[in-house]
DNA sequence: TTGTAGGCGTTATCAG
DNA sequence: CTGATAACGCCTACAA
């Protein structure tokens, strides 16, 4: 079944193109008559306006580009989902694309998505990204663009982020209100922004509690897994007899240092505190339960796309768009992990 | 910046469009100098050809939609990861829907993917799919479409799947080889074929072992939680004291009956062997760990994308294109949910 | 109220 | 080897 054009209407019709164009967009100023001729034959004959002619014609696609390192997990598809539901709640779709972590990858992705016109870019970074050529080309070609979660702070663009700094701070904190004197924090790989972030809210926390800061109590991952998580708490347990508390990057690694405890004796949290981050679902049915920092990863999709948007429409208005930077809320979620009573 | 057309590049170079677009293909038919003028002058201006109007002319996207049910499911998201990573190795791009397991919802997206006319569509049925008009609109259109995972039988498409009956049984005999007298069954939702052939496999394996079938002691899902694990859990030691084995639909479910189990004193696998289904991450980290059945998600995204490749081609050459059915193994992972020594 | 004409940017055909 | 021309399907001034 060949797809349906609006010759093909204005012919059968015996009308011109232009009549049958306006009548399907509720013109005002085509008869009852004809408009209704018309509406009954496009849908007698399934007509959907062929989107790559329009597309060529408007100069947009209703469609976005999203960049994350990876979807397998349970943070970055919660905002994939919050993203694709506020996107097709506004019409447009969504392109998803990976860059496993990988420099080169993302810089690949971007050139794709440049390539495909797409009418904006979400882009989380990967860890491996400490150089911005990829990044500046998607501002230098004025396609809208938002960061979010994983953000590189001298790119100026809009941003959908949390205050990790603060967020982190908080966690520490909290392992300190427990009783905690010894806190070891596995952090994550140098470049990230939120990796550093956290680290700084440990050292202030430390700081504020005037709890000396000793760097080789920071472990450092560089693919933060769930087997770096056990091969550290190996290495701390070992190197550091007395830490009491780990302030863990994410919970996946997190998990792996509970993992590692519980198969080698070591009371958690009696021994050792832990407090993760990211809330990932397994986090609560882990034994025991982990304590971790929730964010909110639909509502930053949702933030994301939204702030995309306007800046999209701005865009099509020609109007200038002022980047903006949204930071979500976050909470500390005390579970048995970290809670001595 | 605007973006470079070939307009510009041939009147810069005082040439026609056509040799402008004939040297950038490399057609034999253009003089080197001029070819080498065309590249250099196209490298400078950054010229990348205007997707919309390639897709115009060629009539396709180089992309194709998918729908899932479901991304933040460890399971679903490794099939995306697979299907993104060899689509985009095959040169496609991907657009992502999902159905939230609600046919309303997967009919709009089967809407939205034939008006954005991809070039193919990949779907895994919702848990509500009992009607299949809209599926046979894809069909109808001839547009390239394979199914996988959750699939129904009555459509004449390509299919990616497991032997959930077998994957079933095996996974029914091995908690019989436990020793287990008394096996639940907790199943999925009353459509999707995977949960009828993992019901009907529970069952051959009682019968093969002369175990008579009690309908009291299936259980089934609605929405296929956590929750609904706790729940059921509570329930079945509630109404059948003596089960001693229960096979769970999915592993997020079994994850729930353990925590409930753990939660209420009930020995696992000692007073009950559970086993899940699927592998997800979080399987492995549980106390006890989980047994389940394995199912390669990425290779089911890279085996559905590879055949939808084929029926692209086919379509393009105006081949007929004969469905295929591809069955991907399955094997049985044993851990302390179910290990009885 | 209806229709004509031009153009979006590319590709393919065919003639020079 | 090069270029003119048409076409993909739609949209929108502008005329009639």
């Amino acid at each position: 079944m060949k797809n349906t054009t609006l010759k093909e209407i204005a012919e059968t019709l015996g009308i011109s193109i232009t009549t049958v164009s306006k009548a399907l967009k509720s013109y005002p100023d085509v008869s009852e008559k004809t408009r209704n001729a018309v509406i009954a034959l496009a849908e007698k004959l399934q007509y959907t306006p062929n989107s790559f002619a329009v597309n060529l014609r408007t100069k947009e696609s209703k469609t976005i580009g999203l960049i994350i390192p990876e979807v397998v997990h349970h943070f970055f598809s919660g905002i994939v989902n919050g993203i694709i539901a506020e996107a097709e709640k506004n019409g447009y779709l969504v392109i998803i694309l990976q860059s496993n972590e990988s420099l080169e990858l993302e810089k690949k992705q971007v050139a794709l998505l440049i390539n495909k016109r797409v009418d904006g870019i979400l882009m989380a970074l990967s860890n491996d990204s400490n150089d911005d050529d990829h990044i500046k080309e998607i501002l230098n070609r004025k396609i809208p663009f938002v960061q979010f979660d994983k953000i590189s702070k001298l790119i100026p663009s809009s941003k959908v982020i949390i205050n990790d700094q603060k967020a982190a701070m908080e966690a520490v904190q909290h392992l300190i209100d427990q009783g905690c004197k010894k806190i070891a924090h596995i952090r994550g790989p140098v470049n990230p922004q939120n990796a550093i972030d956290r680290f700084l809210g440990y050292k202030k926390a430390l700081e504020k509690n005037d709890i000396p800061y000793d760097s080789s109590l920071v472990y450092t991952c560089k693919n933060v897994t769930f087997e770096e998580g056990l091969a550290f708490a190996e290495q701390i347990t070992r190197e550091h007899s007395d830490v009491d508390g780990i302030f863990v990057i994410t919970d996946l690694v997190a998990v792996g240092v509970l993992t590692y405890c519980n198969q080698n004796n070591i009371k958690i949290p009696q021994d050792i505190a832990v407090i993760g981050f990211s809330n990932w679902f397994m986090s609560q049915v882990m034994t025991p339960q982990l304590s971790t920092v929730d964010q909110p990863s639909y509502d930053m999709g949702v933030a994301a796309f939204t702030i995309l948007l306007e800046e999209m429409i701005c865009h099509k208005d020609g109007v200038i768009f002022k980047p903006k930077t949204v930071e979500l809320p976050t909470s500390i979620i005390v579970r048995g992990s970290s809670l001595r009573n």
